[in-house]
RNA sequence: GGGCGGUUAGCUCAGUUGGUUAGAGCGCCACGUUGACAUCGUGGAGGUCGGAGAUUCGAAUUCUCUACCGCCCA
């Protein structure tokens, strides 16, 4: 056995275990009625790149659970799998291309770009599934699925022709980004700022029937003048003093950041400011009072009437203080528009061309209009100022055209019934959302039924199963559905077919597609249906993972069995995205709620606070904390850390390559492309390496020595372990009675089980933290420092040696088991050395051991174990040591040295620490030569007594006597003692304490004075007795 | 602007129903290495719990206000 050693090698060890966990299929879950089912999903990581530290967090609670409810008996799925993260994915891989191949996606084409996207999907996946494995997820790898395969696109397809069958898919309106001269919506990654000069234009709308005093018009200024075709409103801030209260606020506290250089700029912007809020405040608070009264304008040109309105929107530090409101055709106005519930009038044709609705002006083109439009206005008398003036223009980076925003046709899935299906789940606590504040989150997002726009203008995701035909007129349109409705798809069930009727009076056919079907869908193209060209939302398929995993639409055994599953484990900024629809679909889908519970884990950030992230360079790689410090301190670390209340702050460190030395992490080091070794002064590069000559040089690993004391623990483990299979040799099996046990084996007995209990429960209610710290606690300061260190004696006595050996062997066996969820290698690895010395193993009866701890049973907490009075007895034991310890060490007794001591004890504790008084050698260096209730201090006696447990411990210092040092240590306990005897007199001089306080409560109080004074007047006494002697 | 959370030792965090001297790990100081472990052992120093007020005999713990930090939504 000593060739173990006395390092755990995680990295040798963890490859030998997953393989030998992956070989006799470990994690592999199978429908098994004999067995109840656990459940758990994974929140299936984006393949846009590697994981990071918030999903080892993520990943390293399910796993606790799953492993734990394995071991309890459950057939325990963890159902693993990737999301293809529609937009994100794509822009990656778009922007990848640009930068190595300087190609757009249009040059190489839809189907082009989309293998691409597979390839990166394909690399990433690869990652990934390597970063999970490593990291010891116990998922079914077997069953791993992607959100954009055959079985989840084939859940897709069912869900959208369900929710297009039951009309609750439409076509809406929404703002898009809009290319005129592709005719495209384009996402917002392809817009790009360019910075043009241009006009801002002064105008005035005339007052309707203003009261007496109030202006008879309002300015605004715009730089895009044409878009008034489309005002529907113009608004004035709400509090305009407030506001600029605010600017001037802002511009103060910058003013006490600034240099010299800015100040007096930032000085004159405040007198500029002051300047105007007192020319213009009071027109601008009548405004705002017009505005509530309900005033309207006359929108020139158009002779139409609008509102004037109060909305924060408007700023009456900018322009004329009020601003017109173009709802479909700008993204701001848009939001004002919804919220004031403005009409939305769309002047524009697709090639960006006036439409009808701009009157006297259809037709023209943009330029065209807005020349028109400023000389009319002109003409009327209502233009006023012209200013030059710097633009940002969207334009679009495909086209190189000015980007449009625009109100274009989507998909929308209707809400109000799902949404308060979802509602209900959890207002009913079918669905029980931990911790609970997070409820209120889930409903009040639902509660808004805002419908849910699913179609995206991307080539990345599920496309959207509907073919559609377009401005038809009534008979034309019921001509196209009565033939759709002849074909057999119909009949069948799998084709559906809606007239919309569109705004502008035409017919438009939709046609939506159950099951991929390429001979229907060339018949209807031949009849001149299009299909649209865009994708879902990524969050629909998502949304769909609880059962689409399973593979519903199919009735499979494993939907049957394992649905619905039993917690879902996530971070709390997907609630809504993603949990919310999760329930919403669930219900719709399978009629049952998706999962029973929900955990919402803590944040992960740097050390300065923010969230970590590859693009602010603070971003920690599991797998590099793993190289580090191993699987097992990673899960321990990060476990240690979930509580539910407090996200986790991390500080992160580089780790210089050449010497190892840490370096904290700045605002500033962590955005340099090398940097220098402050320890061994070599260069190191980081992830911005550049230049050839940076990306020669070693890169750092970005960790965080928060994981050194679980790396620790770990060790400590694997050296309790060493130590007790270097004394099992000679080990065999055998019955115990536990009656018949001495004290400090029914003391572990009893914290094994109380500490079952606890960890147990820890899990099931997802704390953690506590569990992990319960599991700390014990396994070093009780099982290491006292159980091991009192088996060393018992194991050199050939009468105990045996039943030590047998007991040892059951609380090593025992925490294995408690900790495996948490550090699953090096428990396992200890499992595989303790099965070849001990196979055969437990308390009262032993057992053969199955072959992995992965495998074995979750141990029980036995009450028949559990007693609370042993464990009492057994803290004043572990008092009395803590006692003689300090007495040594202020007296700096050498630790060889073997000190006498003296117990004054009750008669009760005299028969616990009689059979204990052997141990004292080992754990205190002490000899104990008297103990009962008749034990007296020594000639030359160091003393310290126990109130609490009524016990007085005399150290013999004959031999070791250092006078100045115990004086010292007694002056400092007088004080100590002193200070506490004041504060109870004070607590028992307050006639309010005594009169109104618990009985019970002021006794206690009246008990420890007494107790501190007799322990101050025997400090006093022996302090007296030490001058004396040292005066001799 | 609304909602939620946080603020406890130099750092990262615990602190159950309000009740003796507020805890842990890391870091720091002192001493210690012949057999489980220096990724260790023993002991020590260090905080009055963001601020103000209220309730109470008694508040880190309950309530109100406030400052700052973070997240979500708008």
């Amino acid at each position: 056995m000593n060739q173990i050693p006395d390092r755990f090698d995680h990295a040798n060890a963890a490859s030998r275990i997953l393989q030998a966990w992956d070989e006799a299929k470990c994690s592999h879950a199978e429908v098994n009625p004999d067995r109840k089912p656990f459940t758990v999903v994974i929140p299936p990581p984006n393949v846009t790149g590697a994981l990071h530290l918030g999903h080892g967090l993520n990943n390293t609670l399910q796993d606790i659970v799953v492993r734990t409810r394995r071991m309890q008996g459950y057939e325990a799925l963890w159902m693993p799998g990737t999301d293809h993260a529609g937009i994100a994915t794509q822009a990656v891989v778009e922007r990848r291309l640009k930068e190595q191949e300087n190609l757009s996606r249009h040059d190489l084409g839809r189907d082009g770009l989309v293998s691409r996207i597979w390839d990166w999907k394909a690399q990433y996946e690869t990652r990934i599934l390597g970063q999970l494995k490593r990291m010891g997820c116990s998922c079914d790898w077997d069953r791993l699925r992607f959100t954009l395969d055959d079985v989840c696109a084939a859940a897709v397809r069912a869900t959208f022709y369900d929710l297009f069958s039951k009309r609750m898919i439409y076509r809406g309106k929404r703002l898009v980004n809009w290319d005129t001269f592709l005719q495209t919506a384009v996402s917002n990654d392809e817009v790009e700022n360019v910075t043009k000069k241009g006009h801002f234009w002064h105008f005035t709308y005339p007052v309707i029937n203003p009261n007496a005093g109030e202006p008879a018009q309002v300015e605004i200024a715009t730089t895009r003048p044409e878009t008034m075709l489309g005002d529907t409103a113009v608004a004035v801030h709400p509090d305009p003093a407030k506001a600029f209260d605010k600017v001037e606020q802002e511009l103060r506290s910058k003013l006490t950041e600034a240099t010299d250089k800015e100040r007096s700029e930032i000085q004159n912007q405040i007198d500029a400011l002051d300047a105007r809020r007192s020319e213009m405040l009071p027109q601008l608070e009548q405004l705002r009072d017009m505005a509530l009264d309900g005033r309207k304008l006359m929108l020139p040109l158009m002779d139409r009437e609008i509102p004037l309105i109060a909305d924060t929107w408007a700023k009456p530090e900018l322009g004329s203080g009020c601003v017109k409101i173009t709802p479909a055709h700008d993204p701001n106005d848009y939001e004002v528009g919804l919220r004031a519930d403005l009409p939305m009038i769309n002047i524009l044709n697709p090639d960006g061309t006036i439409n009808a609705e701009g009157g006297l002006y259809q037709g023209l083109t943009i330029p065209q209009a807005r020349k028109k439009v400023v000389a009319d206005l002109d003409a009327l008398g209502r233009l006023g100022e012209v200013e030059d003036r710097e633009i940002e223009l969207p334009h679009s980076d495909r086209s190189k055209t000015p980007i449009e925003p625009y109100l274009a046709d989507q998909w929308f899935v209707a809400m109000s019934e799902l949404a308060q299906s979802a509602m209900d789940a959890v207002q009913d606590e079918r669905v029980k959302i931990f911790p609970e504040r997070y409820r209120k989150g889930y409903l009040d997002w639902l509660g808004e039924k805002r419908d849910w726009p699913v179609s995206r203008q991307l080539w990345w995701g599920h496309r959207i199963p509907i073919w559609s035909t377009n401005g038809l007129n009534e008979a034309a349109a019921d001509d196209a559905v009565a033939r759709l409705s002849m074909m057999p798809a119909h009949a069948a069930g799998d084709l559906q077919a809606h007239i919309d009727n569109r705004e502008d009076g035409s017919r438009s056919v939709y046609v939506c597609i159950r099951q991929e079907d390429t001979v229907v869908e060339e018949e209807i193209e031949a009849m001149g249906f299009v299909r649209d060209p865009d994708v879902l939302d990524t969050w629909f398929s998502s949304a769909l993972w609880p059962h689409s995993t399973l593979g519903w639409p199919e009735k499979t055994a494993e939907l049957e069995y394992f649905y619905p599953t039993s917690t879902l484990i996530t971070s709390r900024d997907i609630i809504t995205l993603w949990v919310a629809r999760m329930v919403l679909m669930g219900l719709n889908n399978i009629g049952d709620i998706p999962f029973n519970e929900v955990f919402i884990h803590p944040k992960i950030l740097d050390g300065l606070g923010e969230t970590m992230s590859k693009s602010k360079g603070n971003g920690v790689d599991p797998i590099d904390v793993i190289d580090k410090f191993g699987p097992d301190a990673l899960r321990f670390g990060l476990a240690r850390l979930a509580t539910d209340t407090q996200d986790v702050r991390m500080p992160v460190q580089y780790e210089c390559p050449h010497c190892e030395k840490l370096i904290d992490q700045t605002k500033k080091n962590r955005s340099l492309p090398k940097l220098a070794c402050p320890g061994c002064n070599q260069d190191f590069s980081t992830q911005w390496a550049e230049t050839e000559e940076d990306k020669s040089l070693p890169k750092a690993a970005v960790v965080s020595e928060r994981f050194e004391t679980a790396r620790n623990f770990v060790n400590k483990l694997w050296n309790a372990a060493r130590f007790v299979l270097m004394n099992m040799e000679d080990y065999s099996p055998q019955t115990v009675t536990i009656e018949d046990l001495p004290l400090e084996d029914r003391w572990l007995l009893s914290r094994l089980s109380t500490v079952t209990q606890q960890v147990t429960e820890g899990i099931e209610h997802y704390k953690f933290a506590e569990s992990t710290r319960v599991l700390y606690n014990f396994a070093w300061d009780e099982f290491c420092s006292f159980y091991v260190e009192i088996a060393k004696p018992r194991l050199a006595d050939p009468d105990k040696r045996a039943l030590t050996q047998a007991v040892m062997a059951h609380g090593l066996d025992t925490l294995l088991k408690l900790l495996h969820p948490v550090m699953p290698f090096v428990t396992e690895a200890i499992w595989e050395c303790v099965n070849q010395v001990a196979p055969e193993r437990g308390v009262p009866n032993p057992a053969a051991s199955p072959k992995f701890v992965m495998k074995s049973a979750w141990p029980t907490a036995v009450a028949e174990h559990h007693d609370e009075s042993i464990e009492r007895q057994f803290a004043e034991f572990q008092e009395v040591v803590g006692a003689i310890r300090k007495i040594r060490a202020s007296q700096n007794i050498p630790p060889r040295e073997t000190v006498p001591v003296a117990i004054r004890c009750s008669d009760s504790s005299l028969q616990l620490l009689q059979p204990m008084v052997s141990y004292f050698a080992s754990l205190a260096g002490a000899e104990v030569v008297l103990i009962g209730p008749t034990a007296t201090a020594f000639e030359t006696d160091a003393p310290l007594a126990l109130t609490s447990i009524d016990v007085d411990v005399h150290v013999d210092l004959e031999k070791f006597i250092d006078v100045e040092a115990e004086l010292a240590r007694l002056d400092k306990l007088k004080s100590q003692l002193e200070k506490q005897i004041k504060g109870k007199q004070q607590k028992l001089g307050n006639e309010n304490f005594v009169a109104r306080a618990p009985a019970d409560v002021v006794d206690k109080e009246r008990a420890s004075l007494a107790d501190l004074e007799k322990q101050s007047e025997s400090v006093e006494g022996d302090i007296e007795r030490l001058r004396n002697k040292s005066a001799q």
